[in-house]
Formats: C-alpha cells, sequence, structure tokens
RNA sequence: GCAGGGUUAGCUCAGUGGUAGAGCGGCUGUUUUACACACAGUUGGUCGGGGGUUCAAAUCCCUCACCCUGUACCA
C-alpha cells in the first residue's frame, strides 16, 4: 500500500512542476511547426507592478485557453511582456529622490543620469510580476519576453512614430490639454477620470463700463478672473440683446472686456452670462478662438498664479487663490451670492489632482484605419465577449478624437524627431509642425538620430505608454514569429482599457501588419471586494494573490476565482470561494490516492462490469461535450462548475461509493478489475480535462498514478486530449442508456432509504437491513451496492414479505422498501406520516388534472412536454395506489 | 442627460417560456479503513415592486425603485 499523506500539500508540488516545465521547455512555441497556431499576447503588466487579483484572473484565463489549446494539438505561442509604464515607474523613482535628505528632483539628477537611475530601479525591483506570473502557473514561452523599451521593441515605437509622421497624420501644435501640475505633463482624455465633487458657484458682479449698471456672471473658478477677456450671453436671449458689443469691466486685474454673443452659452444656466477665460476652459478656447480673443494665462505648471500685476494672488496655490480671490471681491462688494453646486471635475488618473485644462504646445496624432477598425467590429470580423462591449467600442470610435502622444516625462520612448539647431527655438513656438516642415529641412525624425547630431537639437518630450503598447500584438514578434502566430487568436483584457488598448490595437493592427490583430477578444469581469468596491491599494481591499497561494495553492486559487467569475458581469471576491478551490484539490488528491491504494488488477481474470462503471462513463462522454462548449463560448465558471460537480457528486459520493465493496471483498475479483479499469479511465481522462485549470495538481497525479509511465513518459501538459469517442465503443446507445436507468434507480432507491433511516433518527453509522417487495428484477449485484449506499448490512428481495405492524416503508424505483425494526416503531406515527404523503400526492395529482384539462396546454405545449406531465401524472396514481395499500396495511 | 449591466435562499452566484438550482453558511447525526479540507440528512426563495403578452413568465414586453459601470456635459 503507498503510503501518502491524507492531505495534499500544494506548494512543493506547485513549484516542482513549474521548474520542469521551464527545464523541459514545455511552453516554448515553434514557428516552424507544421501543427494549427493558436496565440495570445499578454496584456504587458507595468514592470513595477504587483500581481492582483485582476491579473490573478486574466492571466488564468490565458493559461486555460493556451493549455487547452496544446491538448487540441495546437502550436501555441502565449508571448509575455511587461510595459515600461512612464508615468507610474517615473513617479516611483521620483519618490525615492525626494525621501533623500536634503530631497531631490529629477531635475537635480539630470535627464541622463535619472533615467539610468530607472533602469536601475527596473532591473532591481521590475519583473517581480513575471516570477508571479509564474508562480501561478502561467504557461507563457518566457524565451520571448519582451519589454516595451527593450532593445527591439524600442526602435519599432519609433519607426511607427515617423511612419505616420510621414503620412501627415502626427503633428504638433498648440492645444488645450489636460495639464496634471503634480506630474507636470499632458495626459490624454482616457486619463483623466470626470469626478462629481462638491464646489461652490460664486455668482459675481461684472460693472458696465459705463456706469450704467452691472452683469452678474456665474463661475466656480474666481481665481482664473483675472485671464478673463470678454462676457459671453445668447445673442437668442432677450436679457442681454442690448448690452452685446458694450464692455464690462474685469473685476479682477481691472480693464474693460467686451460682451459678446455666442450661441455656446445656455440660456437657463447660472445667470445666462458666461465669462469667456480661453487659457483655463477647453470651451472658452474654443470661443476664443472664434472670436480671435486673446489668450491671457495666469496659472503657471505647478497650478500656481502667476499674475504679477495681481501681487495679492500671485504665486499663490490654485484653490488658496480661489478663496483669496472671493475675499478680495467680496471687500469690493461684487459677490451677489455664493451658492453649494456639485459638479464633475476632471481628476488625473495618476496623481489624483484635479487637472489644470492648460494651453501647451504638444503632439498630437490623427488615427488611422479609423474606419477599418469600426468595420471589423461591427461586421464581427473580431469577435467581443461579451457582445455588448462592441456598443461601447462603436460609441467611443465615432466620437473619436486625436490622440495627445506627447508627455513630458523622461523615462519612456523620447520623441523621435529633431530640429536644425538654428532653427530650433523659432520651431518649438510655432503653432503647427508636420511633415511638411520636414520636407523643408527644418525637422528631422527618424529610427536613429541624424547623422550630423551636432547640428541637431531632439524633442525634449517622451510619448504616451500607450503609444508603445497600441502595437505590441505584431512589434513582439519577428518576421517569422509573425508569418505563424499573426493575427492572434484570442486576447484576455479588461473592460477598462477598452480605448487605452483594444481599440488603438486595432487601428496600429491594421495599419501596420494589414490585418486586425486578434480574432476575439474576451473582456474579463471586473473583481471586487464583498462591498461591491474596485480593489485598491489606498483602500487595502484587495488581497494579495501571493499570500492565498501561500494558503489555497495556486490551483486552489485559480480554480476558486474561476468558478465565481461569470461572463459579463463584475465578481465579488469572497476568500471563501478560494477555500473551496482547496477543497476540492484535497478531494482530487484523496480520490488518487484512494486507487493508489487498491493496487493492480489480477491479470488472468475477465472483468465483470456492471451498470454503475457504464453509467459513471457515460457521464464522463457528457462532461467532454460540456467542456467542450463551455470553453468554446468562453464560460470560464459553467466549464470550472461542470468539472466540479462530475468529479464530487458523480464520480465520489455516487459511483465510488457504489463499488467500494467490489475493492474490499476478496470473492469479487471481477467486479474489482472492472472497478478498477474504470477508475483508471475516470481520472486518465479527467485529469487531462481538468489540467488547464489546475495544472500542477493534476500534472503530480498524472504521474504517480502512473499514466505517464503508460504514455512514454510525456508529462499531462503535452499529451493529446483522450477523446470522449474512445469511451464505451462496444457498447450501442440503447444498452448504455438501459445500464444509466438501471443506475439511476439504484441511486434514488438508496437515497430512500437514507432518508427512511434519517426520518427514524437512525444515525447514519447504524447497522440495519432492508428488505424489498420488489417491482421488478433484482440482482444480487444491485442489492449489494443498494447495502453498501444505504449504509445496511444487508438488503433483500422478498415478493411475499410480510412487515410487522408499523414497519417504516417508502416507495422507490424498485418496489416497496421496508425498514424492520423489531417493532420499535410507534403505529400511529407511520400512519400518520404515510397520510402526510397521501395528501401531498393528491395536491400535485389535481394540479396535473388540471393542467392536463387545460385544451390551451394540451393543444399548444410541445407534445413532449405534454407527454411528461401524462408520465408524470400517471405515475403519481401508481404510488397513490400503493400508499393506499400501505396505509390498509397499518390498519 | 444618454448608454450598458445588475436586483433569484442568510452569503457568493447559476438558471433565455414548461414542477425554482449549486456551493458556502445554519441545524441534526456520523471519526464507516480516500478525504472532518469529509460523509449522511435537513432547513432556507411572492425570483426588487407594479402592470402586460401567453395555456404557461425568474425567463419576453412596459413601468417604477434601488445598486453598479461607462460616457457627455452648463460657467
Amino acid at each position: 500500500m503507498t503510503e501518502l499523506p491524507k492531505a495534499y500539500e500544494p506548494s512543493f508540488v506547485e513549484e516542482k512542476w513549474q521548474q520542469t516545465w521551464l527545464n523541459t521547455d514545455c511552453f516554448h512555441a515553434d514557428p516552424q511547426s507544421d501543427k494549427q497556431a493558436y496565440s495570445i499576447v499578454i496584456p504587458p503588466p507595468n514592470v513595477t507592478g504587483v500581481l492582483h487579483m485582476g491579473h490573478v484572473l486574466n492571466n488564468g484565463i490565458q493559461d486555460i485557453l493556451a493549455r487547452r489549446a496544446r491538448q487540441e494539438g495546437k502550436e501555441v505561442l502565449w508571448l509575455p511582456g511587461t510595459d515600461h509604464a512612464g508615468i507610474a515607474t517615473q513617479a516611483r523613482v521620483e519618490k525615492e529622490l525626494s525621501k533623500l535628505s536634503p530631497p531631490q528632483t529629477r531635475h537635480d539628477v539630470g535627464r541622463e543620469d535619472f533615467i539610468q537611475m530607472v533602469w536601475d530601479w527596473k532591473e532591481k525591483h521590475g519583473g517581480i510580476i513575471i516570477k508571479q506570473l509564474k508562480r501561478l502557473g502561467c504557461s507563457c514561452d518566457w524565451d520571448r519576453e519582451r519589454f516595451t523599451m527593450d532593445e527591439v521593441f524600442a526602435p519599432e515605437v519609433a519607426r511607427t512614430f515617423a511612419q505616420l509622421f510621414e503620412e501627415g497624420l502626427i503633428y504638433r501644435g498648440l492645444r488645450m490639454v489636460n495639464w496634471d501640475p503634480v506630474l507636470h505633463t499632458a495626459l490624454s482624455d482616457e486619463e483623466v477620470i470626470m469626478t462629481p465633487s462638491k464646489s461652490k458657484l460664486y455668482t459675481i458682479r461684472y460693472q458696465l463700463s459705463d456706469g450704467s449698471g452691472q452683469l452678474l456672471v456665474a463661475t466656480t473658478r474666481p481665481e482664473t478672473i483675472m485671464a478673463d477677456v470678454a462676457v459671453a450671453v445668447n445673442p437668442a436671449d432677450p436679457r442681454f440683446a442690448h448690452l452685446i458689443s458694450k464692455t464690462v469691466i474685469r473685476p479682477l486685474c481691472e480693464a474693460p472686456i467686451p460682451i459678446i454673443a455666442d450661441e455656446h452659452v445656455e440660456i437657463d444656466f447660472g445667470t445666462g452670462a458666461l465669462k469667456i477665460t480661453p487659457a483655463h476652459d477647453r470651451a472658452d478656447f474654443e470661443i476664443g478662438t472664434k472670436n480671435k480673443l486673446e489668450i491671457i494665462t495666469v496659472i503657471d505648471s505647478n497650478g500656481h498664479i502667476d499674475c504679477p500685476s495681481m501681487p495679492e494672488l500671485h504665486g499663490m496655490e490654485r484653490f488658496a487663490a480661489r478663496d483669496k480671490s472671493v475675499e478680495i471681491l467680496d471687500s469690493k462688494g461684487l459677490i451677489e451670492k455664493v451658492e453649494e453646486y456639485e459638479n464633475n471635475v476632471g481628476i488625473s488618473e495618476r496623481s489624483q489632482v484635479p487637472i489644470e485644462p492648460r494651453l501647451s504646445m504638444q503632439w498630437f496624432l490623427k488615427y488611422p484605419c479609423v474606419e477599418e477598425a469600426k468595420q471589423a467590429v461591427a461586421n464581427g470580423d473580431i469577435t467581443f465577449r461579451p457582445a455588448r462591449w462592441a456598443k461601447t467600442y462603436a460609441h467611443w470610435m465615432n466620437g473619436i478624437q486625436d490622440w495627445c502622444i506627447s508627455r513630458q516625462l523622461w523615462w519612456g520612448h523620447r520623441i523621435p524627431v529633431w530640429y536644425r539647431k538654428d532653427k530650433a527655438a523659432e520651431l518649438q513656438e510655432a503653432a503647427t509642425l508636420d511633415s511638411s516642415n520636414a520636407s523643408a529641412g527644418d525637422l528631422y525624425v527618424g529610427v536613429e538620430p541624424p547623422s550630423d547630431p551636432e547640428n541637431w537639437v531632439q524633442d525634449e518630450d517622451a510619448l504616451d505608454t500607450w503609444f508603445s503598447s497600441w502595437i505590441w500584438p505584431f512589434a513582439t514578434m519577428d518576421d517569422e514569429c509573425r508569418s505563424k502566430f499573426y493575427p492572434t487568436s484570442d486576447l484576455v483584457t479588461g473592460p477598462d482599457i477598452i480605448f487605452f488598448w483594444v481599440a488603438r490595437m486595432i487601428m496600429a493592427g491594421y495599419r501596420f501588419a494589414g490585418e486586425k490583430p486578434f480574432a476575439n477578444v474576451f473582456f474579463t469581469s471586473i473583481v471586487r471586494d464583498l462591498q461591491g468596491r474596485k480593489m485598491s491599494k489606498s483602500l487595502g481591499n484587495s488581497p494579495d494573490p501571493l499570500d492565498l497561494i501561500a494558503k489555497y495553492g495556486a490551483d486552489g486559487l485559480r480554480f476558486g476565482l474561476m468558478r465565481i467569475a461569470p461572463a459579463g458581469t463584475d465578481i465579488k471576491f469572497d476568500e471563501k470561494q478560494i477555500e473551496e478551490g482547496k477543497n476540492f484539490a484535497n478531494k482530487l488528491y484523496n480520490a488518487a490516492r484512494f486507487r493508489m491504494m487498491q493496487g493492480e488488477a489480477a491479470a488472468n481474470i475477465e472483468p465483470q462490469f456492471s451498470a454503475v462503471h457504464i453509467d459513471v462513463l457515460a457521464k464522463l462522454q457528457k462532461l467532454h461535450l460540456q467542456v467542450s462548449d463551455s470553453l468554446a463560448k468562453y464560460e470560464f465558471n459553467s466549464y470550472t462548475q461542470a468539472l466540479y460537480s462530475f468529479f464530487w457528486n458523480e464520480y465520489c459520493s455516487l459511483f465510488l461509493e457504489a463499488v467500494k465493496n467490489d475493492l474490499r471483498d476478496e470473492n469479487l475479483a471481477a467486479q474489482k478489475k472492472a472497478t478498477l479499469i474504470t477508475m483508471d479511465t475516470v481520472l486518465e481522462h479527467y485529469l487531462a480535462l481538468l489540467a488547464p485549470l489546475m495544472p500542477h495538481i493534476t500534472e503530480e497525479l498524472w504521474q504517480s498514478l502512473g499514466f505517464a509511465a503508460q504514455h512514454g513518459s510525456t508529462p499531462l501538459m503535452l499529451s493529446p486530449l483522450p477523446l470522449a469517442s474512445s469511451l464505451l465503443t462496444e457498447m450501442d446507445q440503447s444498452a448504455i442508456s438501459a445500464a444509466q436507468t438501471k443506475a439511476a434507480a439504484l441511486y434514488e432507491t438508496a437515497n430512500r432509504a437514507r432518508n427512511l433511516k434519517a426520518e427514524y433518527n437512525l444515525a447514519t453509522n447504524r447497522k440495519v437491513s432492508f428488505v424489498f417487495k420488489p417491482s421488478c428484477e433484482l440482482s444480487d449485484d444491485m442489492l449489494s451496492r443498494f447495502a453498501l449506499l444505504a449504509g445496511a448490512t444487508s438488503a433483500s428481495a422478498d415478493a411475499n414479505y410480510e412487515p410487522a405492524k408499523g414497519t417504516p416503508t417508502a416507495l422507490s424505483a424498485w418496489g416497496e422498501l421496508f425498514l424492520p425494526l423489531d417493532g420499535l416503531v410507534d403505529v400511529e406515527a407511520e400512519r400518520n406520516r404515510i397520510s402526510r404523503e397521501l395528501n401531498k400526492m393528491s395536491e400535485e395529482i389535481s394540479k396535473s388534472q388540471a393542467k392536463l384539462g387545460n385544451s390551451g396546454f394540451v393543444d399548444r405545449a410541445p407534445a413532449i412536454v405534454v407527454e411528461q406531465e401524462r408520465a408524470r401524472l400517471e405515475e403519481w396514481i401508481v404510488k397513490q395506489g400503493q400508499l393506499k395499500t400501505m396505509l390498509e396495511a397499518l390498519n
């Protein structure tokens, strides 16, 4: 007998197999293979990031897809890598600098040294997440790991820029952008989170220059008044028509400014008059441009007031300046009223501070291949799952705006643009720069620096991180790899980056690789805490997956999370679920251990199969179908659930309990052989079906149960999937169905017997005997399996059985069932029990009769449904008769 | 404002027109030689409210409420 611990200990086993897989190159993709290709590129996590629950879900799904594809005989590339994450990483290192004494900034260090520091930091702390992904068991081709700034990828980014520039799609210009005053950089619209916040709406009196009265203006930003260049009213507003083209006195930095007419002003909002501050508001900028108004800037890049002519405010932080300017206005008697007000404020995703709309010189991209990208999703060439995300995508694509791709950062891809030294100053002030300037020889744009670098000055800015990740699906591959594995098969990612990443990759794919980047996009759920909040570091509500792996094993974590991952809605994460994953692993381990304890079957004997053997094999065959079906529909929770319920309920609770005696009783050698063969078949198939989800424990058991040895030492992860069609080959369908019916009757009858025992308060292990007045032929085989399942010492069939008065009885698929208790039972109680059952039965019968008496039902319902109802009714009537007989026997 | 999703047992969730389900929890019993990370039994639901379609509605339609998530904004 094999000595094995009673409980499964995952950590040793998991790390052992992770090592083995890596050492034997199991995950390596061969572009020269003639097998069908299957490929996924990983959504590259931030190089400085650590694994969170979202990653576990995301990469768990990708691993299932990749491993299953290998089993199906495909050549699988799962391409891993990390993202340099410009802002996040730079901010991380700047934080370190600020901790020095005295605190330093990147400017103290200088560009080159600072970038070197980030690289050093990346070498030291980066890539933790890669180790964590390996610990999760991810079967990525680690030899092909890419980094968005490595020596292969970086030139591709520059090449992309250069090509788009030449096409005239990239230009530089003075535009209103989202400015982050803490990080000192522009942000794309997608990086700004509109957040409802409580603020105040101030109504301010602007005096007419001619002294004939005042104009009330409502604003939330009195600190920008010094930059007002006009007040606008709606031309259709009769209240103000007579004022248009008059002037009012700007209340701070006093000067006359015109009253203009513009349709953008809402008549019904506020006072109906809008102050125009082109330098500090997006809409005002447009109105200003349209009306050719001056642009006055009074807030600097730090978010401080820059207005020397207002010394009281000059240099103040913007929010302090707001209070101060209200104070000043109030002292002049210019505040009409102050109201509480809720409006949406744009918050920087990165620094969490309100962004400042600011006029600045930035690089922009007009997206390429927008139409193709739209069409691809609309016509199903690229499938989105769940499908509703296609609508979100279409909505964004229809309102698509030019992408601000420059960031005032040092860590990242530096913009590959050089200015002619003698013209640099002039060029950098130009309102618009594009390929026409390059053709004039003033600009150089290219992957390599110009050949005469001394004559050129490179642009200071870096590119938005997403400008590198949008080419990830093809720029990570060399030509050979691309010809085999591009376009990729599936992309698995979160819906939160549908615009940041997915949409942009589609456009880049069409533009640069001539084809869609992937055939399917699966959007995962978002993992939330039990209160429904998004998991975040600041809330501290995100469990560390590594802790969970330590506690429950990577397999347990994967299983538990996948089981609650619905397709389409968010997950509320509950650690209990992960514990169940661990319990399941333990169950599987013990079932395998049980098999190992039985040894091998005698060679010289014919196996004798019973209905329960055939039944479990038929259920296994069905499981094969459920698994392929669920995976084909990307329904990972139903895949997991099907695996769970087959193994725990069908195999362990029913089948194993019904066959245990075959293994114990030495007179049942033929049955034992059948049982061992069946156990081996089920386990072999089952481990393969489960392997994509729980790769470690299945690999371990594959080995210890001897399946690896039988297949020439092939590890499970490289073994082809056993076929459902290889099961029950020698039986026709009707024989299988007959066996299943027989097995179902056995299990159902055993349940009745257990219920009966419980009803009479007999402990599970109380030794009892059952007697049947059979309604069908009962073999000794079936009776002994029944006794085992029911926890009885014996069961017998006796057509002439005369029960003592009051003997507990039940109806079963096998006929009347008796539990003789030697007169221990109260006749009255038994009579009551049967009467209660009879009442229940009568209710069901009348309900069913009413239904069948309804012509609407009989005529319109599908024939099969009506038939079922009739059969049910018939069955109940028979049972009713039996119960009546039982009741009479008691009297 | 607009769009999408959700509301089913105490909890987490399945369930696309035909007798309301699973796991966990609760309660009762069992250390029966694979597993107490277990086994057996059992208790929990006007399927968010209202209306409609239908012989039949958790399921389809309308409406209301509440909760999410996007997205657009008026100072």
